[in-house]
DNA sequence: AATTAGCACTGTAATCATGTGAGTGCTAAT
DNA sequence: ATTAGCACTCACATGATTACAGTGCTAATT
């Protein structure tokens, strides 16, 4: 009232960090006095009851109950975090762990973010989330054909610096010549195409090419279709869903249930979470975090999810984030996700072996 | 004690079912009155009090607390479940959704298993569990090499029906040719041979053969040792932890806690479950269940798990489980458990198509 | 001898009354 | 502008009282 509308005062910032700092520490109310002992405010509770008035007025604080401390609202929380100067610094011990942890030997995308996401949630102790993004537009570059047995063929696609196998069988014993010819039309033919320009005269025009072979055609390219459409869906996984329970804030049940299942329901979040991300995926390289109402999902509508995209050359190849509670140790989490998606940057590039690998297990 | 000692006489088990039955219905301790009334027994409650008192001694009921009815030890539920004879028959319904679902177009084993342990957990309102059993001693049965780049290339294993890739990346340039001199000396030297059996002599005779590129040799070993050891870890996975949630048997918090770091500890699950199954993979095609503290897990040491292993050519390609609270309701679980593996191992059976194989025809 | 009716007994759970204490808002004093 | 002081509010803990479901046992009945 005596401040402009928007502006704190820095007394009012002292209150208002102090009351979030003990809130994230012991999750719960704090109160005037509490405030002035423990904290060190130098002002008499009296004081510090008006600016907490004022503070709830604005939209700050918020009170559970009259006779009852105040507790940060989100925007208490937006406030606090983006005024976060002095980021916390991991200590020599979780550096060393994540150095440690990441280093043994892992090459592959997957295991790599899996494991960062392990080490994230267990050294913050909240639930960490890795997310692979859906790839879109896959073109593949080359393909070749390997003669397995006399009727089946392993279909083997070039795409990027990935690699994607495909059994064809067929009715009809297929000689090793027959493959040699298919490996040429496909090159020729379907490579750099989405799935939508395989479009039937091509298929025609591919079977007029492979003369007496022409059957094999329409079954590889219905291969090829579906490797490429379902090809790296996007993938959500979660680690230390346990973890959550610690937190008082997650004792409800029911609350916890609907939790639980959006977890589970791991298409519709990828979704949900790619459409909303694929903005700032393109966006930079920061933390991103989004409070409480902020978030893409209703349910998760009184937690943080704090995540950042990792990129390899340039394209968003996963995502590192933290899940928990309103409250939440911010500088500790944020300064953490920040340095894993490093790590696992810098590991990217300095094995530099790109994505994906071997597409995995059939 | 006028009965023999393990004999039952058709009153006590008449009793016992429909106390088991109760129990599994609603999940409160059963009194005698309740069971004359609802269950229609035909004996006044004292006289079923004296029998109920007389179960209790043997071990097939427990009491809460004095005053409360009782419920089945899992001795009792032990004895239930053996004495199923009438097993539960899927309704239409459940059988067309099971059809449905497992039909659409899915071929490979992992998919197919991941679906039909969703199935299971919507149509059981359990937990459920598909386990990928951890294969043990891999052999390349051949190996090709595709040039990707200058520096860098494929390596193709053939492993019995399947496929694997590694990249590897050589910092030399290297020749087409090279690739195939390799390809040459892996299938000479290093097929049907376990990680193991990469001696060093081995090693030093293949770079002998390489000649000038026997600076390629390590590296690809090294490549083809992860893979190979790597390769199906087995996996566990979940689905449906939050229907649990709907049990009062697991609102307790710690338990609850506990029972999720389990299911997150996938690795050490693996292994205890496997090894137990193990034996029991090769037994027979039975549906089998742990009941209690029969559990090979002490934290679920009050759930049911309830599994089958599914087999595809006589070999063990995954299971099927489901968890719940030891009052569960078995005739159903069992029955689905069995459909549910039943339908896989046909669709796997009626493709023929051998894991990871696109479906031969339309 | 087997069954049943009847009753005293027991332990849980729900309800209510009460007291306690933390924390506030406001007014008056500094 | 700050602070001391005080009345007020509300959640929460405590304890007492009651209601109730179910048992075990004894005595009556078939």
């Amino acid at each position: 009232m005596h401040e402009d509308n928007n502006i704190l005062s820095e007394r009012k910032k002292l209150i208002l960090k102090a009351i979030i700092d003990a809130h994230i520490e012991n999750g719960e109310p704090v109160g005037s006095k509490f405030l002035m002992q423990t904290k060190q405010i130098a002002y008499s509770s009296a004081t510090i009851r008006n600016e907490m008035a004022e503070l709830e007025d604005m939209g700050y604080l918020e009170q559970p109950h009259t006779s009852a401390g105040r507790i940060p609202s989100e925007m208490g929380y937006r406030f606090y975090v983006n005024s976060l100067v002095d980021r916390y610094n991991l200590t020599q011990n979780e550096i060393a762990e994540l150095k440690q942890m990441l280093k043994v030997k892992q090459v592959e995308v997957d295991t790599i973010l899996q494991s960062a996401m392990q080490l994230a949630s267990r050294l913050t102790n909240y639930t960490a989330m890795a997310l692979k993004p859906r790839q879109m537009r896959i073109l593949v570059d080359r393909y070749e054909l390997m003669r397995l047995d006399e009727c089946t063929l392993v279909l083997i696609m070039v795409i990027g610096q990935t690699i994607k196998t495909k059994h064809i069988r067929s009715q009809i014993p297929v000689t090793q010549e027959a493959g040699i010819r298919l490996a040429v039309v496909l090159n020729e033919k379907a490579t750099g195409k989405t799935a939508e320009e395989f479009t039937m005269p091509l298929l025609m025009e591919m079977e007029a090419m492979m003369g007496e072979y022409e059957f094999l055609v329409a079954p590889v390219m219905k291969g090829i279709c579906e490797t490429i459409t379902s090809f790296d869906g996007g993938e959500i996984r979660f680690d230390g869903i346990n973890r959550l329970l610690s937190y008082p804030e997650y004792y409800d049940m029911e609350r916890l249930k609907e939790l639980l299942a959006l977890f589970e329901r791991k298409d519709d979040l990828l979704r949900i979470l790619s459409e909303e991300t694929g903005v700032n995926m393109s966006a930079d390289e920061k933390v991103q975090i989004y409070i409480g109402r902020e978030n893409l999902v209703k349910i998760m509508d009184n937690s943080t999810l704090i995540f950042k995209t990792i990129r390899h050359q340039g394209i968003p190849v996963g995502a590192i984030g933290i899940i928990g509670p309103t409250r939440m140790d911010y500088k500790r989490v944020i300064a953490m996700v920040d340095s894993l998606t490093k790590g696992v940057s810098n590991i990217l590039a300095e094995g530099d072996i790109t994505p994906g690998l071997p597409d995995g297990n059939k």
